[in-house]
DNA sequence: GTCTATACATTGATAGAC
DNA sequence: GTCTATCAATGTATAGAC
């Protein structure tokens, strides 16, 4: 069973390079030359290059989503906080990338409009995700919110986008710990 | 007094193109439009981009840390905190732009060696300040930090710089609010 | 499906007139 | 200082052979 098809390496090289270079730092030559191919093979599979970064957010969004909710939900709310930090922690770690969605929420204003509303919705789906297990953990007790769920909930993921950001720049996957300081420190 | 040279116009409508599209969403064309004039003008300026880049991001860096250290040492520790997030709430609801460091960061591996260092004072300013805040906090007794300063000011930081991001995702000025709770929950 | 060949606009950059 | 003119390289994209 081969997953390498042409279409999976192109989608691949190419998540690498926004999350690397941003939309506007690669070409489809980079990309024939990376996967051996040329480019217009590469526009077989994706005509534009908007159709390219749209199947790439799409399929991130998926499997993001898939992995919060492999999280079991029977667990108590500081054991899943962990779980999802740890995600961010280990994701980096791995690849040395930041979150796709944070690398083309910087280039926002030179993308299409389309996919400012995926990440619009990525943001929105792991800021309920947060919110919910902080409500959680207060109706547990294990967590002290002072203020609004919802409104420290955003706070949380955009310390954990913003601390892939300097982990990467910083080359240090050590500030990659300070994540869990950073979302659990309120316990 | 005129202040609109050439030069300096080129400077502005360059930066605020890096913080809307990444370095690489816009072009010398793109400038010569804006200002009227030609790319040739700009190139008598800026030899090279990555010439522009430099002035661009020393000048910021500059001015940020002038506004931090005009933020009066006399202070209590939170009313400097809340002074240092009026400044990212302010330039956000003036311009509707992330930080150029953080916009910089996102396109890293595109970017050129100098720059990146560049970046990294720019962040490790910003943390060192905010650590020696905190710690003030913590001697004054208004402030209750569990662990080391040093990583709670990097958390901090990382809140900052990402919620500037997922304001202007939602085009909403109101989760510049949010800056507060996040950085002030501690007290 | 992948290639060759090609089109056509854009890009960063330079030389030299004014 | 700003312009015209020009450049080679790169960018996205298409047509059609195999």
């Amino acid at each position: 069973m081969n997953t390498e098809t042409t279409r999976t390496q192109i989608m691949q090289h190419a998540q690498r390079l926004v999350q690397e270079r941003g939309y506007n730092g690669f070409s489809y030559r980079d990309l024939a030359t990376l996967i051996g191919i040329k480019t217009s093979s590469i526009h077989y599979y994706f005509p534009q290059k908007e159709d390219l970064l749209l199947a790439i957010v799409q399929q991130y969004h998926a499997r993001w989503l898939a992995a919060i909710q492999a999280i079991d939900t029977g667990l108590s709310a500081d054991v899943k906080l962990r779980a999802y930090v740890d995600m961010h922690r280990q994701a980096f770690c791995n690849t040395e990338r930041i979150c796709l969605a944070a690398a083309l929420a910087a280039d926002l204003a030179s993308l299409p409009a389309d996919i400012r509303k995926m990440l619009q919705g990525f943001y929105g789906a792991n800021e309920d995700w947060l919110a919910q297990v902080l409500e959680q953990g207060v109706r547990e007790g294990s967590l002290d919110m002072p203020g609004d769920v919802r409104i420290a909930a955003r706070s949380m993921f955009a310390a954990l986008q913003g601390s892939l950001a300097t982990a990467r720049l910083f080359n240090d996957s050590e500030r990659m710990n300070d994540l869990l300081q950073a979302a659990l420190s309120r316990q």
